[in-house]
DNA sequence: AAGGGTATCAACCGCAGAGGG
DNA sequence: GCCCTCTGCGGTTGATACCCT
């Protein structure tokens, strides 16, 4: 008895997602929320299978996320813990508010694995112990080592949280001069900060009707040239005056997203939840608590962490540093 | 300018676990 | 306990942009 197909293949639109199917999606979510995953395509209309449903909404609309370079504490985080927690990368983004797994498996792939190669094979010794030493030394050294380990993640974690720190996390802002987490420099319009899935969208067309870049690597490529087309599309209709039977609806989607977007801007996290109460009970129940941390109260695991955190560095134990 | 190689990342695939009936 | 559905996760792929010759 085989497993049952998550949506029969024939009629199932595969590859990147348009803008059209972005707005379908979040709109339809914005109103009954995330989950039930199954019935969305029906019940939106959509030509996609319940899983890129689900994967795209978690992995690119979903509030919260940030996208772009990643800092180098956010590197260092990463390389941390992996090399504690192996290829998990959920557990991995749970570390790192605003990343998703899939987002932190590519850097990983594409960018930190390389990088360790090339340390670990430039000098060996040092980098050795900081990466791979947990598996190389004794016992006892291992386990006060995974105490430390543990220690620095909730430290990251609660810097991460830190009410003081703007809501970024920015090892770039503690490290002015490094070049390689310069979203912020290069890009001070496309900060990165994503705080809802209609900020994204408004964002990224924001930033095309400013200046359409010459290279969408910043950003989603995909997306963005959908985008493109999209804003051509409405440019080519406001100029000519010629409106296609969906520009009107489109146009509207998108008032309606840049408002929703204008907002959550003026919103602190208390009239969030209850100016935006269907959203943001959604967003609450959120698969990942510390996503989107900045418009909802901590946890109990995230304020046991913190509390904890202070505790050990009051008993002199924070000294711990990444590498 | 053209063509090939490389890097990047969104999206897909398949498996596993959780939970309900 | 079994079956089924839904969801989450990690590995992989494929399209596209960029870089180099």
């Amino acid at each position: 008895m085989g497993r049952p197909p998550c949506c029969d293949k024939e009629g199932v639109k595969k590859g990147p997602w348009t803008p059209e199917e972005d707005i379908i999606l979040v709109s339809y979510i914005q109103d009954h929320g995330p989950g039930n995953w199954r019935t969305v395509p029906t019940k939106t209309g959509l030509s996609r299978c319940s899983k890129s449903c689900r994967l795209r909404w978690t992995n690119y609309l979903r509030p919260g996320i940030k996208r772009g370079n990643f800092t180098e504490q956010e590197e260092k985080m990463i390389i941390h813990l992996q090399d504690l927690l192996g290829n998990r990368w959920a557990a991995i983004a749970s570390y790192l508010p605003q990343r998703t797994d899939n987002d932190i498996k590519n850097y990983w792939n594409t960018h930190l694995r390389k990088k360790l190669k090339k340390l670990q094979t430039g000098c060996e010794g040092s980098m050795g112990d900081a990466f791979s030493g947990s598996r190389q030394i004794p016992r006892g050294q291992w386990e006060r080592r995974l105490q430390t380990d543990i220690q620095m993640a909730k430290r990251a974690l609660s810097e991460a949280l830190s009410p003081e720190k703007p809501y970024c996390l920015s090892g770039s802002n503690s490290n002015p001069s490094d070049s390689s987490s310069s979203f912020s420099s290069t890009k001070p319009s496309q900060s990165l900060c994503y705080a809802s899935s209609a900020e994204n969208i408004a964002r990224m067309l924001k930033g095309w009707m400013k200046s359409p870049p010459k290279s969408s690597r910043t950003n989603s490529s995909v997306t963005q040239n959908s985008f493109n087309n999209l804003v051509a599309a409405g440019a080519d209709t406001a100029s000519s005056g010629a409106k296609g039977p969906n520009s009107v609806e489109l146009s509207e989607n998108f008032e309606s997203l840049f408002e929703f977007h204008q907002s959550l801007e003026s919103s602190n996290s208390d009239q969030l939840s209850q100016s935006f109460s269907p959203e943001a009970t959604v967003l609450q129940e959120e698969r990942k608590p510390d996503i989107g941390a900045e418009i909802m109260p901590f946890s109990l695991l995230e304020k046991w962490l913190l509390d904890e955190a202070s505790c050990q560095e009051k008993l002199g134990y924070g000294d711990a540093k990444f590498f």
